[in-house]
RNA sequence: GGGGCCGUGGUCUAGCUUGGCUAUGAUUCGCGGCUUGGGCCCGCGAGGUCCUGGGUUCAAAUCCCAGCGGCCCCA
């Protein structure tokens, strides 16, 4: 049995839009442009992202650290390339009360200016190194086009990772690290994604060259959730820092970052498994794990109450369970209630169940339904949350593999562009055609796998010369 | 960056073109009753800076200007 998830594909950002309030994620509405308010649902998700992510990072000798919230104009230009990249969408503290500044502050949009300061003192010989050290914290960009709540946003929750090392070899193991914790947290999510080099034109500002991860959306825009960056020495050639060799010379340091962004994950969560009933949510992140329905007839209300409380005893020692017994609604309602609320597995109980010793058990992705005896509820139950995570990890990786199309015009490109969808073409390589591409498509060059080696066979399918690459050509948020 | 559409109780919405009555209806919320295997029904009650500011007018939700915010299309 399938949900009809008509609503998302025909008309997204209606369907996104009434989803995430309705289901308690977040309030869109606060007065200042792109500043979003997360309710519990959203905050508690976004939490336990968090810890998945954290818990990678520290297995793998990340340090937590917390780095200030402001730098200075002098550091943030530090970096001539990373200053040109983002100078046009930082907030600046230009004053304090009726005070102008003497010396203005600005606002993190990423950490680099503020970290590496740091590094410098803190790094003297190879026995420093390597350094890894992460936080997560809101960072702040002025967006310039339109907002969108967890796509689009002006305050940016996300986990951002620094490391430092002696060798280039070793920060290419890094970014291989980085992406492998990446993977796995968003493998455990069920959020199907592309591993993208980025071209240059489009890599981070500063970076040697880019990686990031771009996630299916049902509008055929693709959302970069997280990148991971070979900084090279770009860095520590600006805010040197050095540090002594095993030979006993003195030499720069190369560095990595990444960041996670936890709000587009979130948005890549509710979009790539929600349906037209509402939020479909990975057990795994899931508030409410298990949700027990009672059915109480006139008469025997109290003993369908009795029994669904039972049924909450047992099932609360190993997952997050709610007993729905609210007296004024009814549970045609529930249903209703939390299906929207993605709960994985729904218990119903009614006079039926109490006279058998079983249970209904109903689950969220397929809505189909099986009734088990008390005796097994705890393993159908566990057996039902693993086959709800493997079935939206395939579920959705088959919509992706689906989406992406190979394009042999530009005329092919459109088409599938149009449709909503991912094309794959061969290219040159230049800058040229990257850009008459995009002007002719609206969509832009996201970039070539990095998971996996994809060899041009043909010529580049704007200028027909020898193909270099092969890519792939989404709009993106 | 350019263009278009829109903003009315918590939510959705009528009214706006052609200015004029106590701003319409539904939903929601509160109380009570009845129900309960997919959003049931009945009664009573609550809830409004008509986005903000300025202008035109005897009179503005309605017309004009600016701002803020949202959505869509193009770049």
């Amino acid at each position: 049995m399938t949900v009809s998830a008509s609503r998302k594909f025909e008309s997204f950002s209606s369907w996104f839009d009434d989803l995430i309030i309705r289901a308690r994620i977040a309030d869109n509405r606060f007065p200042v442009k792109g500043f979003i308010v997360y309710m519990e649902n959203g905050a508690y998700i976004l939490e336990k992202i968090r810890n998945l992510l954290e818990d990678l990072l520290e297995k793998t000798g990340h340090k937590r650290m917390l780095f200030p919230l402001v730098t200075t104009e002098e550091l943030f230009g530090r970096e001539a390339e990373h200053i040109k990249g983002f100078s046009g969408e930082v907030f600046v503290i230009s004053g304090m009360g009726e005070k102008s500044a003497e010396r203005k502050l600005i606002i993190r949009p990423t950490s680099e200016t503020i970290i590496y300061p740091m590094f410098k003192l803190w790094i003297r010989s190879h026995a420093d190194l390597p350094l890894k050290i992460h936080q997560s914290v809101n960072v702040y960009r002025y967006e310039t086009k339109a907002t969108r709540a967890l796509y689009r946003i002006r305050e940016i929750p996300w986990n951002e990772a620094h490391t430092v090392h002696e060798t280039l070899r070793e920060a290419e193991n890094q970014v291989r690290e980085a992406v492998e914790i990446y993977e796995k947290v968003l493998k455990m999510l069920g959020i199907s994604y592309l591993i993208l080099k980025r071209p240059d034109f489009d890599k981070f500002a500063g970076a040697v060259y880019s990686i990031a991860f771009d996630a299916w959306n049902p509008d055929g825009k693709v959302n970069q959730v997280a990148t991971v960056h070979n900084l090279g020495r770009n860095f520590s050639k600006a805010f040197e820092i050095e540090f002594e060799k095993r030979d006993g010379s003195r030499g720069l340091a190369y560095q990595t970052c990444y960041g996670f962004g936890y709000s587009r994950v979130l948005a890549a969560i509710i979009a790539q498994h929600g349906d037209d009933r509402g939020l479909v949510l990975p057990p795994i992140v899931s508030p409410t794990q298990v949700v027990i329905i009672p059915i109480p007839f006139k008469g025997q209300e109290e003993e369908i109450m009795g029994y669904a409380s039972k049924i909450k005893e047992i099932l609360e020692k190993r997952w997050r369970t709610t007993l729905d017994d609210r007296k004024d609604i009814t549970p045609g309602e529930k249903f209703y209630h939390w299906e929207l609320m993605g709960v994985p597995v729904r218990v119903e109980v009614g006079p039926r169940e109490v006279a058998e010793s079983t249970v209904t058990l109903a689950r969220r992705d397929t809505l189909e339904r099986v009734k088990v005896g008390l005796d097994e509820l705890e393993s159908k139950v566990e057996e039902l949350m693993e086959s709800i995570a493997s079935n939206l990890r395939e579920r959705s990786r088959r919509m992706m593999m689906g989406l992406i199309g190979d394009a042999k015009s530009v005329d092919e490109v459109k088409r599938l562009l149009r449709e909503r969808r991912i094309a794959r073409v061969e290219w040159c390589g230049s800058v040229e055609c990257a850009e008459k591409l995009k002007e002719e498509v609206g969509g832009e060059i996201r970039g070539e796998r990095y998971d996996i080696a994809e060899r041009p066979s043909n010529s580049c399918i704007i200028c027909g010369r020898e193909a270099k690459k092969v890519v792939y050509v989404a709009r993106a948020y």
